[in-house]
DNA sequence: GGTTTAATGTAGCCAAGGCAACACTTCGCG
DNA sequence: CGCGAAGTGTTGCCTTGGCTACATTAAACC
């Protein structure tokens, strides 16, 4: 049943199995991160703008139960992002506002490119949700020229 | 330590709770299909290829071990995308068809709009491996207009 | 101040997706 | 044809990230 003779021929680009095993295992990677991003980042919002982050609000945002939220905090807290004490909401540490900063950051921009391009804002919000954890820096780089450019009226 | 008076007023621009909440919910789902959308498009891939699909290549190229494979090649096959029998191979039901042309289009549209904007191929292959999964039919319809425009020399 | 209500925390359950170790086929080669 | 190597399948274990149900604490209201 193999399509020509016998030895394997490829018709016409085989992948190196081992670099396309090393962008899924980056993907992977990337995809485990950002739920830990989201909440981060949503932390940080709650408490620059309610000058606190209660784990109820933080569920709600999420559209989870609490209890996953709370759960959740506690791996934020085992990995030095967040500190937190029964009853008394949850904070951020360096390391939490740096990632917070970045996300949101990263958000932003995400979401100006993708509006930018032309896609309906309520897409761009939620394709954004997605993407934003996948972007690496030159990749971002290349949204923010894409940015300055149109801004300075798609002339060069 | 509420930093205004009493009625939480929002400073800037409250997100909306419900939105917000579908949004990642959106994103959630997506995270959840990304890894049967790339079993599915590298089945595909290997049976054009080589003619056949073994769960050890499929493992490969992931980058996991074989026994990973061989368990998520049960859910496909739960879900109705693969059939396979012991020893025979990985086959791909119509559905697994459809959903794997889906995909292979989706991914080399992202790479191609990657590389447009002028993200470094490597890079550009790494991101979308996990970009594709969070590009709605809206967006991938932006990104093929704008590398129409880039086609047509940039100009209208 | 006491009582109701809302928030918080805990426990136990589940599915997905990883792994290593071991057993069993199948294939290729002499 | 037989045997060793490669591929395959199974088992058992783990973490993550969901959920519900129940207990407990804090806040709000009368
Ligand atoms: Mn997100
Ligand atoms: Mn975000
Ligand atoms: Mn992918
Ligand atoms: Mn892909």
């Amino acid at each position: 049943m193999t399509p020509q003779d016998d030895t394997a021929l490829p018709e016409t680009s085989a992948p190196a199995p081992e670099e396309e095993a090393a962008r899924h295992a980056s993907a992977r990677s990337a995809r485990a991160s950002a739920l830990t991003e989201d909440y981060v980042e949503i932390i940080a919002d709650l408490l620059e703008r309610e000058g606190e982050a209660r784990p109820t609000d933080i569920a709600r945002r999420l559209g989870v139960a609490h209890a996953t939220a709370i759960k959740t905090i506690a791996r934020l807290k085992r990995d030095g992002l967040a500190r937190a004490r029964p009853y008394r909401g949850v904070f951020l540490t360096d390391r939490g506002w740096d990632m917070a900063r970045k996300m949101k950051a990263r958000h932003q921009t995400v979401v100006a490119f993708l509006l930018a391009l032309g896609v309906p804002a309520e897409v761009a919000e939620v394709d954004a949700e997605g993407i934003e954890h996948h972007v690496s820096d030159a990749t971002l780089a290349a949204f923010e020229r894409f940015l300055a450019q149109a801004a300075r009226g798609d002339g060069r």
